[in-house]
RNA sequence: GGCGGCAUGGCCAAGUGGUAAGGCAGGGGCCUGCAAAGCCCUUAUCCCCAGUUCGAAUCUGGGUGCCGCCUCCA
C-alpha cells in the first residue's frame, strides 16, 4: 500500500515518492510572532504535525523545518504601541508559541529559522536573483519581475493578465509607483527612519516577506525539497512568490508536493486577525465555558476537534462542536486509561514497569484489522476522520470490557485480547498526538480507612433491602454516593461497589 | 470579474461504480424494588435536473447554494 497525498500544484492526489528514498525533507511557513496564536494556527500546525508523525510512523525518517517571521509591519506596530522593541516582540511571542503548541501535543520541528538569523542567505538569494535578471532595484527597494518567470501562477493556477483585468481596488501608494508591474513583490524594503534595518548591496534595509521563506529552505533543507505546507491562505502570493524566487535561481523544482490546510471559520466565515472574529488558544483552554458546564476545554478535545475533519476542509468553529469535542474526547480517553485502570485486575505482568503504558515500548501487530484500516485511512491524503473511526472503536469496546470488569467483577474476553486492542489503541492514538495520562491515584491509605465503613454501611443497606425497607436502602445508596462511592447490585444477591 | 474548493441523517464526518463507516446528540425496549452496567431495536434513496451504465452518493453535462484566494493572513 502506498501513500497518497493531494498536491496543490497538480490539482490532484499523487502516490508519494520523495526525492531520496526513505527520507523527508518538509518545511512549513510558520508564524508572524506579533500576537498570540489563534485556532486557526492550532488548526495548521495540529495538521503538519500529524502528517509528519505518520510520516515517521510510516517508517520515513522526516527533516521538518518550520520558520519564524520575526520581521515585519505588525511586529513593529505592536512594539510601537507597547513601547517596545521588535525584538523583543517577537522573542515574547514566540515563547507563547511554544507554551500553546505545547498544551497542543504539537512536536518540536527539527529547526525553527527565524528571517532575522537568515540575512545573509537572503541577500546572497537576491543577488543571484539580479544576476538572473528577475529582479530590480529601485530606489533603494528591490522588485522581483513576475514576468521574467514564465512559470509565475502555476501553483495558485492563475494568469497575470486575468488577474490584472479583475484586480480591484488596488490602493496607490509610494511602494506601488516604484513597480514596473503591479504584481512585482519587494525582495527588500529601504530602511525607513526608527525602523531596525540591515546594510545591503542595495543600501541599509530590510528583507521583503516571501523571500526568507525561499532563504531558509535553501539553507536548512536544500534546492529540492519533498514536501512544503501552509494554510490554504498562503498559496497566492506567498507560496507562488517563494516558487518564483527559488525556481528562478536554482532552475529546479522547489517542492515536490504543496499541501495546504482549510481554514477555520467561525459562522460560516474565515477566522483571521483582519476580521476580529478570532479566538486565541488560550483563550480557549483557560477560561471556563457555559457550553461544557464551566468546565474548560480539554487541549486534546481541541486537538481532536481539528482532526475530526480532514485537513484540506474548512471546519466551522462553534459551541455545539466545542461540547461534541469535548464528550468523544472523554470516550477516547476511558479506552486510552483502561490498561492503567485495568491492567493489574486482569493480571498483565508489567503494569509495574516504569514503560508501562508508553508506545515507544509496545509492539503492536502490523496486520491487525485495526492497524489496516487506519494506516488505509490515512495512507489517502492523511484522512484522520477515518482513523479515529478506528479508534473510537477499539476506545468503546475498551470501555465496554472495562464496564464489565467493575460492575460484573470480569470482562467477557481474554487478557490478552484487551491487552492487543489497548496497545492498538494508544499507540494509534499516538501517531494523531492523542494521549491521556492517567491521572494522579487517590491516596490508597485515605481510601483504605474508609473501606470498613463503607461495607458496614453496605451490611446496612442490604438488611435493608431484605426487610423490603427501600426507602433505608435508596437512603443509604444516596449517602454513599454522596462520599463519591458507587453502588452495584448483583444477581446473585451480593452488592460491589467501587469509587468515581 | 478571474482562479479554486465544497454540497451525505438533528449536528460533525467517512465512503469515488454494486444498494450508505465513525463521533456527538436523541428515542424505544429487555434486565433491575430503585440504580449502574450490559444487551436489543431505532432516525438518509447522499442539493436539483438530465445523461452514461445491468447497476451511481460515487462517472458526464447543466443548474442552484455556500466557502476560500485574487490585499497582511495558518
Amino acid at each position: 500500500m502506498s501513500l497518497t497525498l493531494y498536491n496543490t500544484l497538480t490539482r490532484h492526489k499523487e502516490t508519494f515518492e520523495p526525492i531520496e528514498p526513505g527520507k523527508v525533507r518538509m518545511y512549513c511557513c510558520g508564524v508572524t510572532v506579533y500576537d498570540y496564536c489563534h485556532l486557526g494556527h492550532a488548526r495548521s500546525y495540529i495538521a503538519w504535525d500529524v502528517v509528519c508523525r505518520y510520516l515517521r510512523w510510516r517508517g520515513y525518517q522526516v527533516h521538518y523545518v518550520q520558520n519564524f517571521t520575526d520581521i515585519d509591519d505588525k511586529i513593529l506596530k505592536r512594539a510601537r504601541t507597547e513601547g517596545s522593541t521588535m525584538e523583543a516582540v517577537s522573542e515574547k511571542y514566540i515563547a507563547a508559541y511554544f507554551e500553546d503548541m505545547d498544551r497542543l501535543n504539537v512536536l518540536k520541528a527539527d529547526e525553527y529559522p527565524r528571517a532575522t538569523h537568515t540575512l545573509n542567505g537572503i541577500k546572497r538569494l537576491i543577488h543571484e536573483l539580479e544576476q538572473k535578471g528577475v529582479a530590480y532595484a529601485a530606489d533603494g527597494d528591490v522588485y522581483y519581475a513576475v514576468r521574467k518567470f514564465p512559470n509565475y501562477g502555476k501553483l495558485s493556477g492563475r494568469k497575470l493578465d486575468d488577474m490584472e483585468a479583475g484586480a480591484s481596488g488596488r490602493v496607490e501608494n509610494p511602494e506601488e509607483a516604484k513597480k514596473k508591474d503591479p504584481f512585482d513583490f519587494a525582495l527588500w524594503k529601504g530602511a525607513k527612519p526608527d525602523e531596525p534595518a540591515w546594510e545591503s548591496p542595495w543600501g541599509s534595509g530590510r528583507p521583503g516577506w516571501h523571500i526568507e521563506c525561499s532563504a531558509m529552505v535553501r539553507e536548512q533543507l536544500g534546492e529540492e525539497i519533498d514536501i512544503h505546507v501552509g494554510g490554504a491562505d498562503l498559496v497566492f502570493p506567498h507560496h507562488e512568490n517563494e516558487i518564483a524566487q527559488s525556481e528562478a535561481v536554482t532552475g529546479k523544482s522547489l517542492s515536490r508536493y504543496w499541501l495546504h490546510n482549510g481554514m477555520v471559520n467561525v459562522d460560516g466565515e474565515k477566522m483571521s486577525k483582519s476580521l476580529g472574529n478570532f479566538t486565541t488558544i488560550r483563550q480557549l483552554l483557560d477560561e471556563p465555558l457555559e457550553i461544557l458546564g464551566g468546565d474548560r476545554f480539554h487541549p486534546m478535545a481541541l486537538r481532536l476537534f481539528v482532526l475530526q475533519a480532514q485537513y484540506r476542509k474548512p471546519i466551522d468553529f462553534t459551541g455545539e462542536a466545542i461540547a461534541a469535542a469535548q464528550n468523544s474526547w472523554h470516550t477516547l480517553t476511558e479506552g486510552l486509561l483502561f490498561g492503567f485502570e485495568y491492567g493489574q485486575s486482569l493480571g498483565w505482568s508489567d503494569v509495574a514497569d516504569t514503560s508501562f503504558g508508553d508506545p515507544t515500548c509496545m509492539r503492536i501487530p502490523e496486520s491487525s484489522e485495526a492497524v489496516r484500516r487506519f494506516q488505509s485511512a490515512m495512507d489517502d491524503d492523511f484522512n484522520s476522520p477515518g482513523g479515529l473511526a478506528v479508534l473510537f472503536e477499539l476506545a468503546k469496546e475498551l470501555r465496554r470490557a472495562g464496564n464489565l470488569i467493575t460492575h460484573q467483577g470480569q470482562a467477557d474476553r481474554s487478557a490478552e485480547d484487551l491487552r492487543q486492542d489497548w496497545q492498538i489503541l494508544v499507540c494509534l492514538a499516538q501517531v494523531l498526538g492523542l494521549e491521556a495520562k492517567p491521572e494522579p491515584t487517590t491516596t490508597q491509605s485515605e481510601g483504605k480507612n474508609n473501606d470498613t465503613a463503607i461495607e458496614e454501611i453496605i451490611q446496612a443497606r442490604q438488611a435493608a433491602r431484605k426487610a423490603k425497607n427501600f426507602a433505608e436502602s435508596d437512603r443509604l445508596r444516596d449517602l454513599l454516593a454522596a462520599q463519591g462511592i458507587a453502588l452495584i447490585d448483583q444477581p446473585d444477591g451480593t452488592t460491589r461497589w467501587h469509587r468515581g
